[in-house]
DNA sequence: AAACGCAACAACCGCAATTTG
DNA sequence: GCAAATTGCGGTTGTTGCGTT
């Protein structure tokens, strides 16, 4: 908190001066990672002077969000990861951070990123949401019309990623289906190795 | 081998939203 | 209720690596 009379408006994120910026270091990384396992994060302003870094805390959040976090998934997107991307961002827009909920261990920035590299210029060609391309089949399910899936292995994700889908979207449900690859069905948030039934209209 | 262009991605910046005193 | 502090988000930029000429 600033006192009455200090400078108004709002004030730089840090001390610019005598801050390290740039490309993270692994010795840095060691320390935050050291500190926040140890303290947590409760107050990222904080956080580099008491863990002994000369950052700014915002860039130590961003370091911990995008990398450093034990569940940070690394590595290539699944075409599965791709299509609920797609299928999010046509609902949701450039929401990164919200897109990003729906994927376990991916993030915003990692989201935002691919969205710019890979999948608009796929898009712009054609070659992401064409339908009759990929074979792939469209439904709409209205928010209060009920749908059952069955046999799958984890009854438990699969139940609560449908109803983040509904409480999210609060809308229209779309739910795919690629009947011919793998035997398997997609519905932008869970794949499904066996059988599924629907029950509901469809529209 | 050097120069160049481009794609990928890590990181920064500014603003909005939220929290705090 | 208000002002300031803090956090989080989305847009943008900078750097790096790779392929091509």
């Amino acid at each position: 908190m600033a006192r009455k009379g200090e400078r108004r408006g709002r004030q730089p994120c840090c001390e610019k001066e005598g801050l390290k910026r740039g490309a993270w270091t692994a010795a840095e990384d060691k320390k935050l990672v050291a500190y926040i396992t140890m303290h947590g994060h409760t107050n990222w302003r904080n956080l580099p002077k008491q863990a002994g870094l000369l950052r700014c805390g915002k860039s130590c959040r961003l370091r911990w969000i995008n990398y450093l976090r034990p569940d940070v998934k690394r590595g290539n997107f699944t075409k599965e990861e791709e299509d609920t991307i797609i299928s999010l961002h046509s609902e949701l827009g450039n929401k990164w951070s919200k897109i990003a909920s729906y994927l376990p261990g991916r993030t915003d920035n990692e989201i935002k990123n691919l969205w710019h590299t890979h999948i608009k210029k796929k898009i712009a060609q054609g070659e992401a949401s064409s339908s009759s391309s990929s074979k792939q089949e469209s439904y709409e399910i209205k928010p209060n019309q009920s749908i059952i899936l069955h046999e799958y292995n984890s009854a438990e994700e699969l139940s609560s990623s449908q109803m983040l889908w509904r409480e999210e979207l609060n809308g229209v449900m779309d739910f795919m289906m690629m009947p011919e690859e793998d035997e398997g069905y997609y519905n932008g948030l869970v794949y499904l190795e066996s059988e599924i039934d629907l029950w509901g209209q469809m529209n």
